[in-house]
DNA sequence: CTGTTAGCGCTTTCAC
DNA sequence: GTGAAAGCGCTAACAG
């Protein structure tokens, strides 16, 4: 037994087919209302719905938007893709969902099966690296992503463009302006606490990392401030926890050759400022694995102020960023349901608020 | 400038477009090395992309995998979701998105919509509903599923059968214990302390959300306790924090009037059961802002235990569910990639596992 | 092993 | 306003 047709509907209501198609899905030309209600009739005896891949092969366009994220379970990556979806459902239109753990050959063939479904647009979420093993990689995803555009497709950036992209035709990119608010975080964290500052962060290469941890120099400097050192890992929980290890070990060794244990006075204390809110929580674990307390024994920050982690205690100095928002303009920009004569964006910025919490907190307490 | 075609690259490489067909998209009969070398190369040079759409509407399937989830930004849902996408890669599908918010009208929408693109099968995460206003949607949304089965597709789903499906044809139900689980839990809780319980749970009608209860009450029976007070709200964070919020104001009336406030005194404490982990974490944070400390004042736990969730303190006693596998299971179970002859499983079961910790343990620390 | 011939279900000029 | 016909890009018999 098989969905039944368009044409059946028609052969029911005793009109064309191409009537039928016209009164169900909408066109230009109406049919009589006497004809249409017929029609309409007949569509719901049979249980009639339309084949949207038959739709699409017809109208060569696909209702699909497709999204790509390095893994849906991460808090961050699944709050942008509320957003996506959300945006998507206004306009009508589905959204497939890739994952890939960042790596840009999942990326590329994951754009590559988007245009074989005929993705309208494509939203790609999750930073880009420039390490060297992915240098090939990025290169074919340019193209992949280049050739996706030239054929018609719009592609929505988070973050930042896509390296090596030879065009800017069709990409809309979302900017997150990681690097001025790290600024401030390390500017607002360096008015408040005179201990030194370290840095654990993803991968070198890691764009989104890369640009917070540039930032966080850039606002210490401004602020009299002496680079903090940079603690390379994963940029995850998993990331964070093995950071957050090796700095125990330095605390503890710190507090106690250092000038005696103060764990009264204030000011001394370590601050640490974590490229992500996850990276942050998984280096709190550790460091209490240590026996180690925040903010007691060091300060810490995290990075996107996470929705899921903000009942955490301590609760956790952050940068807040609109994620929901960010994957919403990534799939309007990238959307060609524009009026006409209105160009397609290329650009729309979203902004970010350093929030200041109890982690770094220097006073005793609350 | 349009995507090229098969037939072009047909021509290109000199043979019929059927030829081309075998060589690039697999098929029983394999072409001639020579040919076949030629096709690559022609449809390597033309940048060639199978168009799935058209392939769909030849071989009546499409590859895809509908999921519906009620909002993919909530922990629970998105670690499903990453299983089912894991399962889809593996299969070489593609996974459709659709959130609900869990209305069955929008259940019913998406359910069409993934007809409507003639997914493979649909994959339905979230308990369904069974309050009063929901009836008429639930049938509506049973009467498509339904006739999505009819029309061969498969659907697996978590936790609940379908309320109202009138077949077991095309299902495949992945079964989570949740009242064994949550009984159990009780047991467990009911040997630990000696205080009342109280359960803080969704809306009346939520399965899940029933199930988990009931099983609680049951094991309470089983240990010779009393029954719990229900309170309900919504299943969510905000639901939780709402119910914390009752709670507060009663603890701190019965720490002031009852015998004297014992803080000391282990086993006096009221025990909060929240039917699931979000919810508890909200409850703790109402808790905490009406300056109450968990375990000190009050016991909870919570169900599922999510992984973002780990890292919180006090830690939190639950019930851990494997929610990645659960969603493998669902997908696997509802494909139709089986072995000529081996039958399509109706059922698969997982089990889960009642971990205590810090925020009911009842001996004055760790 | 390869090419020819029909569709898959729908939309869309183009006549009427 | 309505119908007829062609075609979207691909696959699947069926012949050769």
């Amino acid at each position: 037994m098989t969905a039944s047709t368009l044409s059946e509907v028609a052969k029911l209501a005793g009109v064309s087919p191409a009537t039928a198609s016209r009164v169900l899905n909408g066109s230009a030309r109406t049919p009589a209302p006497e004809i249409a209600e017929r029609v309409r009739q007949a569509a719901d005896t049979l249980g009639y719905i339309a084949n949207a891949q038959a739709q699409g092969l017809a109208k060569a366009r696909s209702g699909l938007i497709g999204l790509i994220v390095h893994d849906i379970a991460d808090p961050y990556f699944s709050a942008i893709a509320r957003g996506v979806q959300a945006a998507a459902r206004e306009q009508h239109k589905m959204v497939l969902l890739a994952t890939t753990e960042g790596t840009p050959t999942d990326e590329r063939a994951a754009v590559a099966a988007f245009a074989a479904r005929r993705a309208d647009s494509i939203v790609i979420a999750g930073s880009r690296s420039t390490q060297p093993g992915d240098k090939g990689g990025n290169a074919e995803l340019a193209a992949e992503l280049d050739r996706y555009c030239r054929n018609g497709g719009k592609v929505g950036v988070v973050g930042h463009g896509i390296i090596g992209a030879s065009q800017t035709d069709g990409y809309h990119v979302v900017s997150v302006p990681n690097e001025e608010l790290a600024a401030e975080l390390a500017a607002k964290l360096a008015a408040g606490n005179h201990g030194d500052f370290v840095i654990i962060s993803g991968p070198e290469g890691r764009l989104t990392s890369d640009d917070r941890i540039r930032g966080f120099q850039r606002g210490l400097t401004d602020a009299g401030r002496q680079q903090a050192e940079v603690i390379r890992s994963g940029f995850d929980r998993e990331g964070g926890y093995e950071a957050g290890l090796q700095l125990a070990t330095r605390i503890k060794a710190g507090q106690t050759a250092g000038a005696g244990r103060s764990a009264g006075a204030p000011g001394a204390r370590l601050c640490i400022f974590a490229a992500n809110d996850v990276m942050a929580i998984g280096a709190v674990a550790a460091l209490r694995s240590q026996g180690l307390r925040i903010p007691r024994d060091a300060l810490i920050a995290g990075f996107d102020d996470i929705e899921t982690l903000r009942d955490f205690r301590p609760a956790l100095t952050t940068v807040s960023l609109p994620l929901e928002e960010i994957g919403r303009l990534a799939t309007l920009g990238s959307s060609n349901e524009r009026e006409a004569g209105e160009e397609l964006s290329t650009h729309s910025a979203v902004t970010g608020a350093v929030v200041l919490r109890r982690s770094t907190e220097t006073s005793p307490s609350a």
